[in-house]
Order: C-alpha cells, then structure tokens, then sequence
DNA sequence: TCTAAAAATGTAACCGATTACAATTTTTTT
DNA sequence: AAAAAAATTGTAATCGGTTACATTTTTAGA
C-alpha cells in the first residue's frame, strides 16, 4: 500500500485529525502533550513505518549530530582502535561518525576541513599531520565556535581542548629503563620533531639521558617517517655506528619491530648487543622475537574519552567546563626486548 | 561584519538583485546560466563566505550523499584497510561514509541498520556478524530499492552485489600446498562454518584432501572466534592430538600466529614438526618466526571497489548492470612456515 | 526590420520538520 | 456555577535550497 512514500508527520496528522504541532511535539516527548495522544501518536507512526527525516530536522534546528575526524591515516593499529573506540560512543549517543584520512598532507587536511566544515559537523576530532603547522584551516570552526578536540597528535590551541598522553614521562621511562639495563649508548628513531608526540618523546629522551649524566648526541638521533622501510633504513644505518650504539628507543613499534627484523637479519643478536623499546602496545610487540619492550598506549579508550568529551561540550550549557588538556594514563611495559645487561 | 550569521542564495540573490533560481542553478554549474552571471555569483560566494547547506539540499532532493557501512569490528589489520580504502573513494566522489560495528552481535547488526536507514544512506556495504543467519533487518533497504553490497563476509541475494575473493579457491591453494610440502595430517582452524568466508574455506580445504585422496577427518577442524586466544587454545588442543597433525591451515592470520607461539612455547619446531599456512597476508606474518605462509587478500583495494561499485550503481541510470558479483584476484605468498618436508 | 527560436532569468511551490505565539479545553478555586 | 489557572492543542512562519513552468531577453533567419 504504502510502500514507497515516505510517512511523514502530515500523514499522521492528517489520520488521527490532530495538527502537525501536536505530532512533532509528541514524536520528540515533549511533556506538554498528554499521554494519550502520545500513545495514540505513537502507535499510528508505528503502524505506517513513520521515520523521522533528519534533514528536516537538522535544516530547522541547524544541528547535525554528526561529528567530522580528521586522522592521518585509518589502517593502524593504534588509529584503527581510537576510530572503534569513538564509533562505540558517539553511536550509542545518537551521534554519527564522517571520518576523512590526510595522509599525511596537509593539503588533504586542509580539504577534508573544508568538506567536514561544508557538512556542518556539531564537532571535530582532529590528530594533525607529520608537518602541519599553520592551523588556519581550522579557523572557520573556531570562529563559528564549533568545538575542536586535537587528539594524540595535538597543539595547543586556546579554543580547543586535547586529549594525549605523556609522551615525556613515557619516553623519559623508556629511556630511564634502558640506562638501568646498563646501556649507554642509546639510538632514537622518531619521526621529525614537529608534532608534540615526537617533540615530547624526544625530550623525554634527553631528560633521562641528562639525570643520569650521558651526554646527549645529536647523531643518535635517526628521523624518518616511522615505516617499515624506515625501521630497516635505521638498522642499515645503526649497522655504520662505530662504536655500536646499545639500545634502541623507537617513537614506534612498527618501525621498531622492522628494525628489528633487520638487524636480526645481520646477525645482531637483541638484546644481547642492542636492546630495544617501541611504543604503542601493537600486537607485533608480542609476536616479534624477542618480545618487544614497549609504552602501552590506551587507543580505544582514548577514543572514546575524546568523542565523549566532544559529545559533553556539544550539548553542555555553554560555557562551562573549558577543560583544555586531558592526559590518559600511560605505561612502561617490559618484556625481552630491553632485560639484561650487555653481553658483547 | 558577516561574522556569525550564514551566507544563505538569498543573501547572494539580494546583493546582485538577481533572483535565487538563478543562484541556484549558477552555484552547480547549470549550463543554462550564462558564463558572465556565474561568474559574477561565483565571486560574491567565494568574497561572502557563502556555504552550501546540504540539508536543504538534501530534505528537497531527497538523496545525502552519504553511505553507510557496517562491519563486524573496524580495528583489525584487514578491515581498517577496508575502510581505508572506502574513504579514499568515498571522499574523492563526494560521498561521506558512516560507519558502525556491529561488535559481531546480529542485534547490534541490526540497530546499526535501522540507524542507518533512519539516517537516510544513499547505500549501503556490508560484511555481515558471523551468526546472521535472517536478512529482515535489510528489508527496508531493498524494499526502498537503496543498492545494498556486501563484501567479504557476503550472502546471495538477488538485489545486492558481492564483493569478495574466491574463498574456495585460496584454501583449495593453501591446503594442496601443504599437500606438496609432504603433509597429510592437516588441521583446518576456523570460524563456525556459516559465512561463506569459512564455508568456502572449509570447502576448499576438503576439496584439496579429497584430490590427493587424503581421507577428510572432522576431528581436524578446530571451530572457534579466530582471535589470538582461540589460536593459543587451538595449540593447547593439537599438543593433544595422536597422532600428531603435521600441519595447521588457519583462516586468518592473526589466529595462526597465536597458534603458532603457543606451539612454539611448547617446543614444538615449525615447520620441521608442523608446518603453517594463515589467511590475509596481515603484517605479523612477516614478523613471527618462521614467517607465515599466507594468502594475499586485498583489503584496501576491496574497500575501493565496493566503494567504487555502490557509487556507480547510486549515480547509474537506473537499471544497467546488475552486477551480481565480482571478485577480487587473491594469491598464495609462500614464505618459511611451510617450506620443507617434516623432519620428525 | 520583423519574427521565430534559443538562451537566460524569474516566480512560486515544495521538501518535512520546529517552535513562538495564539486559541481552546480541562481542571481547580472560590 | 462562574472565574481563574493550568494543560493541551492549533496556526503559521521558518530553515535554505531545487525545479517545473512562465516570462523576458538575446540571437538568428528571412
């Protein structure tokens, strides 16, 4: 009978011979209607397969329950868990997700900004790429006081809050737990110190270093773009080093565990020779040989903290709250990788 | 000045004293409206800060450019690559991409659906829950005639497309390889056989038996979730196995390294003693040791071509290509894990 | 120069909800 | 039972585009 058009609250209206008022306010559960007609309402828009459009909606109420992610890129690990942890959220409170990938560009972030801000999204969750640095494209949200959340890859922002961890304390730990191992000659691989990630691990690195009186070489800095292939460049390069660094403190398990492979492949032996962290927790922490040593790195739960954050801001009375930095926990998990003292 | 209100074609309309149709049409590229006039609009826009508002766009001509996506879970090496790949098609047409998890519960399944048609998707792709079984809750899809595809985790049905690779073919692969290799005693691991993932697996995988008249053992098929905990119990189970299997062929990769530890924990020597072979070529297999034979299975570009298939169908003149299924190319990667005859 | 055809522009209805304000009905108070 | 207060329902404007159809302007042909 009715199977192709769609019900709309005229058609109720019409049926029951009560106005479109009555019907919208008792779809929404507006208290000022009474419990019959709600019932009756209800039971009718039930009865005709009645759904509400939310184009309607949203063109009356200027509000779109959508919220826009910007992320470098979608397929890892840890960016892949954030997405399922705010997709657990922001679905169970009536929110959905528009996800855009820059890989890495800041062109494409830039224009994943202008698309996200053409589709009126309520909110932004946004982890920046290797070497944005001018956020301009982020000024019409700001302006428009649309609420930015930075996340993992963050900045400080007056207007915006971010949702990290501590990438010092966490690195400084790495490293504090390599020196204790008996190492000294420790290898940094990390991605160019642009983003707060790589600039706080690497001064957590330092920092350790300082306490415990090694001294700091800009050489045993490795920057790359934390890939695989980057991981084994950085073991054909460590393979150079005279002498012999003995420990490796990776911004990255992945790149780690490629180094890793590499080195294994010369013939170096790990830990025995050159010991090494990661960071992040990735599964192939644990299937590596020998397992590797790593920062846990919460990604699901940092997903849903910030799209829980988000969703508070948006339907908050405005105003209140302007909480700007929230720091998840973060821990130092050892395993083969990095126990025991040199042996060469 | 502008500073808070939106630009709307009227605004546009007042200032150049033309009327709002002519906007309209001028601001999609109407070739009825003269060059000079669009130019002429097209400035004013860009100078006003004019946005298109997609919901009245949208509630008028009835169509939101936007897909919806269901999968089982999003962080797994394969689908996050799957959803990649959608979003890089999706983006680059204009269409936005909403995605929910359906955590593998038919019941989330079916929530996710109901959003989603509630939310107005212009299509739908799908990789189903393992224990969906009824397709009512896509009914309303295909009786709206919304286009509905599957891929990878698929189901026949005459109005939707497919997307997937010859499950049958890659197991029938994997297996006549182990077959090759000197196997006989060959344990199958997987999911409960109702998707036609593990169906078809399965089904190559006795295909292969019976060609080299190996006798087909139900005791060899170890059903479980395919997580790593499955795959450690999978390995508790075959130590107990007499006489001992000499080959493992796992439906998924990260299951079989699992499995694979567990052995090895236990001191078993792959694959002198067992030899392996996994599913979907995901990274670990390149870094567990022995490294995993496996078969190459193409997420990101899955994700593109459903994408690119759902996309064609929305924009088609109704009624071409009914396309029914397509399937991807997928190989065999033979690496260390199940080289060489059994030494034991 | 005049007229028919083509090109460009305008008018107004429509998509489906929300909500301020007005009007009506019901309940309470006196 | 009448008046006042409370509860309910209705009217109509509004959100910002799209598009069928009507009208005006420009171009081409005789």
């Amino acid at each position: 009978m009715d199977s192709d058009k769609e019900v709309t609250i005229y058609d109720l209206a019409r049926k029951l011979n009560i106005s479109i008022a009555t019907v919208s306010r008792a779809l929404k559960d507006d208290p000022v209607v009474s419990k019959k007609t709600k019932k009756k309402i209800a039971d009718l828009a039930l009865e005709m397969g009645y759904r509400s459009n939310n184009f309607a909606r949203n063109l009356r109420t200027q509000r779109t329950n959508t919220i826009g992610v910007i992320i470098p890129r979608i397929n890892s690990y840890f960016m892949s868990a954030v997405i399922a942890g705010m997709e657990n959220v922001a679905t169970s409170e009536g929110y959905n997700l528009i996800i855009s990938q820059s890989s890495e560009s800041v062109e494409k972030e830039t224009a994943n900004a202008v698309t996200l801000f053409n589709n009126r999204v309520d909110g932004l969750l946004v982890s920046l790429a290797y070497d944005t640095d001018s956020l301009t494209h982020f000024e019409p949200f700001i302006k428009k006081k649309i609420p930015l959340t930075f996340f993992d890859r963050t900045v400080d922002q007056k207007d915006s809050t971010c949702i990290q961890i501590n990438n010092l304390k966490a690195a400084y730990e790495a490293t504090t737990h390599l020196i204790s191992q008996g190492r000294r000659r420790i290898v940094h691989i990390t991605a160019p110190p642009k983003r707060n990630v790589y600039v706080d691990r690497l001064q957590g690195y330092k920092q350790a270093l300082a306490d415990q009186r090694i001294a700091f070489r800009q050489d045993y800095v490795i920057v790359g773009n934390l890939s695989q292939e980057a991981g084994a460049d950085a073991a054909a390069h460590i393979r150079q080093m005279k002498p012999f660094p003995d420990a490796v403190f990776a911004a990255n398990d992945n790149c780690a565990v490629a180094c890793m492979l590499a080195l294994k492949q010369m013939g170096v032996r790990i830990p025995e020779e050159i010991a090494f962290v990661g960071f992040n927790n990735d599964p192939v922490s644990t299937v590596v040989e020998p397992n590797l040593t790593t920062i846990n790195y919460p990604g699901y739960e940092m997903g849903q903290v910030a799209a829980r954050n988000l969703i508070d801001r948006l339907g908050g009375t405005s105003g209140i709250r302007p909480t700007n930095t929230i720091i998840l926990r973060s821990e130092l998990i050892i395993r083969e990788s990095s126990i025991g003292q040199k042996t060469v």
